[in-house]
DNA sequence: ATGTCCCTTCACAAGGGA
């Protein structure tokens, strides 16, 4: 089976491309964040002609999340118990069964700055995330995979010394997944196809991605049993590249079934 | 450390968010 996480930053925007991308790297499950569009303007029909069931959370101008799915999308869920708003409920996860394996695809909110009320509302929506994710993990097979907004250590940001008073890499922030993975949940490492840090999101600004002045913010975490079948991953930074890219790049999985 | 992109609207420019 091969998984695959993307931001793509507007499905609209990105539909010719995540098109392409569906037949050329054919994905069996495919968590999608950042759509931006609501759950009846979901490009459902296109992706459907590609063979994948499709089933989307979203409201309209901003977050969204969906999953695409050609080897069955079953007991679908949006959002989850307890997760708080801003403070309206907002579409940031999405689950559902896919061959066996419960697959979440996540948009962590981004948190701003660490005095911004929206950066305790990041660590809330963490916190509930995990309370969440208990029955799940004890029910089988879990995924957990998405734009974290957090990066794990300093060598996931390409300037540590830049960013030492900003969002997505305070000590709470690494905490928070910290306490996900305490739960039996694995970060899955993906290997970059270039370079030496697996870096999944580069800044639209300032050439950064040329410059390999990116982030590892997409993250996949699994269960012990999912994450023992992994057979390779990687972030497919080709996907970051040319005219009209999202600002990140997917991860794809693969693991034997 | 800011050279972009995407969305929306008291829409054909500007502001908000990332």
């Amino acid at each position: 089976m091969r998984f695959a996480t993307w931001n793509v930053n507007s499905v609209k925007a990105r539909l010719p491309r995540l098109l392409d991308w569906l037949g050329s790297t054919a994905p069996d499950v495919v968590c999608l964040q950042e759509t931006k569009v609501g759950e009846d303007a979901f490009p459902a029909g296109e992706v459907t002609e590609l063979g994948y069931e499709t089933a989307a959370y979203g409201q309209g101008r901003w977050n969204g999340v969906a999953l695409l799915s050609r080897i069955g999308l079953e007991d679908v869920r949006r959002g989850f118990d307890g997760e708080p708003g801003f403070p309206d409920p907002e579409a940031r996860a999405i689950s559902a069964r896919c061959g066996g394996i419960r697959f979440m695809s996540v948009y962590v909110p981004n948190g701003r700055t660490p005095d911004d009320p929206h950066y305790a509302y990041k660590l809330r929506w963490l916190a509930a995330l995990r309370d969440a994710l208990v029955p799940d993990l004890a029910a089988g097979p879990v995924v957990v995979a998405g734009d974290y907004n957090v990066a794990p250590t300093d060598a996931d940001v390409w300037d540590p010394a830049l960013f030492t008073a900003s969002t997505h890499v305070t000590p709470a922030e690494r905490t928070a997944l910290a306490e996900l993975r305490a739960l039996g949940l694995t970060d899955v490492p993906a290997r970059p196809l270039k370079g030496d840090h697996p870096y999944t999101y580069w800044d639209y600004r300032a050439g950064m991605f040329h410059q390999n002045k990116g982030m590892r913010i997409d993250l996949v975490y699994a269960t012990a049993d999912v994450a023992a079948r992994v057979t390779d991953a990687l972030v497919d930074r080709e996907a970051r590249k040319g005219k009209g890219p999202s600002d990140h790049a997917p991860i794809v999985v693969d693991i034997e079934d």
